[in-house]
DNA sequence: CCGGAATTAAAACGTATGTTTTATACATTC
DNA sequence: GAATGTATAAAACATACGTTTTAATTCCGG
């Protein structure tokens, strides 16, 4: 039996307090309930994305808005979604973090189609404040965007690694605001040879 | 039981044709083994970025490396390893790309650690290479490189993936042009306010 | 050779897992 | 208020896991 998730059906149940086979009556299997997780904490984050790339390119107008906004639309909402809430903070980074490379094949792939939907709708708006790069280096660009994003927000929940004076530092504008500087640069330097 | 690992002692085992009890015999504990495995992949990894590092500073002179060759020195082993060998190419570059987040948390500090060694000689070279960047910053950033390499590296593994036209992009040398560029415009960022 | 040490073989142990089953309680409707 | 559909409870099932044990087998220096 492959380690499918790293947590039982019956460590769910008895934090939720409720019988062993209410998974399986509710859920049908353990795989399906997992879906249903994500899907309820992937979506609502990437609906947030398109509704704040639409408030830019609203706002922006007809020049369409600049690349440090759409970068925004990004990535805000994923910032955020990690350093709220009383707990559950860490999990949910970490599984985020995580179901981008390899938790559970049907959930990764769940994961990447809904993140495949937004980036499609992104690529727009980065290509116009990105004048002259071509998709084939967008594309590249993104993944290491993404692979910023994600790494960071993952390790940022396990402040204990992090050096005393560091921890001041980690807060959600403040990763944002450096995720946003960092990502910028990236996509606007200028392609060598 | 929960999924110390992804593979089982009995298909480790299979896949070497040696018995079932060899692991436990040989290594004592299977998170033993592991142990051994990742120092066997990650200390050479590392042994030649200081190589290269020791290189290119050396070729440079008193005025110190440019900050290309830096991030080259820290990029092109692990891009290298992760494009070369017949197979196996996928389950290094997943393993790596995972072992950052959390396979097993004995694995998990044991590579830290050893990245965490390289990354304090790294340190002053990067801070000598972009005067004016604070210490804190630094860090940051080096969180995010670090997450573009990385992530890069766990998503070519999979090259069904990606659309057709951007498979021929994918040879070592390529990605880690990209990755430097990217890299080193985002670590030249100014800081803003 | 051969006898002790090192390795392998094969089975068993104990535990944890996802799922199913059987029976019971609860609710809602007619 | 009985009947019916829904959820819970508790136990059992079948399987997979890491590890241990007990024999057999191989290796190798005397």
């Amino acid at each position: 039996m492959r380690g499918i998730e790293a947590v039982s059906i019956r460590d769910i149940t008895k934090a939720a307090r409720v019988n062993l086979a209410a998974i399986n009556y509710h859920f049908g299997t353990k795989s399906a309930l997992a879906a249903e997780v994500f899907k309820h904490c992937i979506e609502p984050l990437n609906v947030r994305r398109l509704e704040l790339l639409d408030a830019v390119e609203k706002k922006a107008g007809d020049k369409g808005p600049r690349l440090e906004a759409v970068l925004e639309a990004m990535i805000r909402p994923a910032v955020e979604r990690g350093f709220d809430q009383e707990q559950g903070e860490e999990t949910f980074l970490r599984l985020m973090g995580r179901c981008l490379s390899e938790p559970n094949v049907e959930i990764e792939q769940l994961v990447r189609a809904h993140l495949e939907k937004v980036i499609r709708r992104f690529d727009a708006a980065f290509l116009r404040a990105l004048p002259g790069l071509e998709p084939e280096e967008l594309f590249w660009r993104m993944k290491f965007m993404f692979g910023a994003l994600h790494f960071s927000l993952l390790t940022c929940g396990k402040q204990a690694n992090l050096p005393p004076k560091l921890r001041k530092t980690l807060d959600a504008e403040g990763l944002l605001q450096r995720l946003v500087t960092f990502t910028a640069a990236g996509l606007q330097a200028s392609v060598l040879s």
